[in-house]
RNA sequence: GUGGAUGUAGUUCAGUAGGUUAGAACGCCUGAUUGUGGUUCAGGAGGUCGUCGGUUCGAGUCCGAUCUUCCACCCCA
């Protein structure tokens, strides 16, 4: 038989056991803070219908989708034209009808138009699992990575945004990463902008190109701007308003005074204003909190306030983002239904922990001590006090094998198990057992009762 | 999807202008120590040089394709 050479799928990755801590580490501190803020835990299979898929992202998107052959004999039913075969736009529905998803909001918007009848609203979901982009793959990203949602649809209360921005940081707190901003925005300011400009119909495409303003700087920003054709007025008027500076009061103010034509504008301008006066309710509830009219955030859902958290002094895409959109179950039978939501991009965070140092003292689920294996007659002596001290709760284990005496303190070393237990024929005579504390060498005899008292007092 | 870089023992890396049996460190295994580890000493195993093909008397080294990882673009968590 040929070995087949291991190796793992373009983009994916295997957690060992000292990474998964880690990761664990994360995901607790998010699910923790999900559920203190009243989100309720949701899964959705790791596969959906192409139909519930295709077309929420983009022509891009619908581009890194990946799509699951149809099983069985999956050319069967295709059509015999050579047309079908040369043309992969053709083909691919005839072959595949399922995909892996793609994010967690639209299965989950697909789940509450599926089951409105039931939830009761408003309904604030979490959800953290896998999902799949048929991405180039580089630092930090990745084809299979993990998304933390936390939702709320069925209200269009600022109140929400307000308690979203607030768990952000609580959770970064938690987290021990101090080196970020959310960012905020509203889409409406944006789409107010363009309406003004004459341009409505090309918000999409200005939002795109404005997004790159962090990247490319405003220069090859104006020039980009204007190499898609974009009013000589259009440009001065983005340049006055992406180059505000000072607090949310001023840029908003500015705002005001400018573009009092827009409806949209103004009502952009004015849910900041409330998101802002909520936060500032709090003692303490603006930091790290500030108004970027630039960020855009590229998902063409969003129709109001967006969010976005930058990590600062790594180079690295968002951790974390998200924001409001009015209808996104409406293509699912289910409109008029406003929801708003934030990703917490796990994968990234750790990427972002560990170049910062951040995880010095994660250690492994340590077994406190290790019973060794003398011989088949002892064995069955200690696999007894085993269960006493698993009884007694500690944390313990037996190896499971009667090999040399070197090799099993060897392998306490390496899991670093602090305590050994040598029970052989001399314990097994007089019915104890030798501790051996192998931080300090030392080694005393002891009862069963005796060990059992000593191990819980450490 | 487009362009660029990369790939040698388990790991990190050497490998000189194509030329015998491809090296080091660490790790691993065995022994010194047949019921006592982390140190030391002695010995040992481990490589189809990413894969496939080509040029050549001869390829780890040159050429092509392909895959991986990384970087830029696109886009994004």
């Amino acid at each position: 038989m040929n070995t087949i050479k291991p190796a793992l799928p373009r983009g994916t990755r295997d957690f060992p056991p000292d990474v998964m801590v880690k990761r664990n580490f994360i995901l607790n501190i998010i699910r923790a803070a999900f559920e203190k803020y009243g989100f309720l835990p949701l899964e959705t299979p790791a596969m959906e219908n192409l139909s519930v898929l295709s077309g929420k992202y983009g022509d891009e998107g619908d581009q890194l989708l990946f799509k699951i052959l149809n099983s069985g004999d999956f050319m069967a039913k295709v059509d015999n034209d050579e047309k079908t075969f040369l043309d992969y736009g053709k083909l691919t529905p005839q072959i595949s009808e399922k995909g892996l998803r793609y994010d967690l909001t639209v299965p989950f918007a697909r789940y509450v138009a599926m089951n409105q009848h039931d939830i009761v609203f408003p309904f604030k979901r979490y959800q953290i699992q896998p999902v799949w982009r048929a991405d180039r793959p580089q630092k930090g990203r990745y084809r299979e990575f993990f998304q933390c949602d936390a939702d709320v649809i069925g209200t269009d209360s600022l109140l929400c945004e307000a308690e979203i921005a607030i768990l952000v940081h609580e959770v970064f707190h938690n987290l021990g990463l101090r080196d970020y901003v959310l960012k905020v925005n509203n889409r409406k300011i944006l789409e107010g902008i363009a309406e003004s400009a004459g341009d409505k119909k090309r918000a999409g495409e200005f939002f795109v190109l404005l997004d790159k303003l962090d990247k490319i700087g405003l220069h090859h920003l104006k020039e980009l701007l204007e190499e898609n054709r974009f009013h000589r007025d259009f440009i001065a008027r983005i340049e006055r308003i992406i180059t505000l500076t000072g607090d949310h009061q001023h840029k908003l103010d500015f705002l005001e005074r400018n573009m009092s034509g827009s409806e949209m504008a103004r009502e952009g301008v004015g849910e900041i204003r409330k998101f802002f006066e909520y936060l500032e309710s709090l003692e303490d509830g603006i930091k790290q909190t500030e108004l970027d009219i630039s960020l855009a955030r590229g998902l063409s859902y969003y129709t109001g306030m967006i969010l976005e958290v930058k990590a600062t002094g790594v180079r690295i895409g968002s951790i974390g983002g998200g924001g409001r959109y009015d209808n996104l179950a409406g293509v699912f039978g289910l409109p008029g239904m406003s929801g708003v939501g934030f990703s917490f991009g796990i994968d990234r965070i750790f990427d972002v922990m560990e170049e910062l140092n951040l995880f010095s003292d994660h250690n492994l689920p340590a077994t406190k001590i290790l019973i060794t294996n003398f011989d088949p007659e002892t064995e069955k002596y200690a696999f007894q006090i085993l269960s006493k001290l698993r009884r007694a709760d500690i944390r313990a284990e037996l190896f499971p094998d009667p090999v040399k005496i070197k090799k099993q303190l060897n392998y306490a070393n390496k899991r670093e198990i602090p305590f050994v237990l040598m029970i052989g024929s001399e314990e097994l005579k007089k019915g104890v057992c030798s501790l051996k504390d192998m931080n300090r060498g030392e080694q005393e005899e002891l009862t069963i009762d005796a060990l059992i008292e000593k191990m819980n007092r450490i």
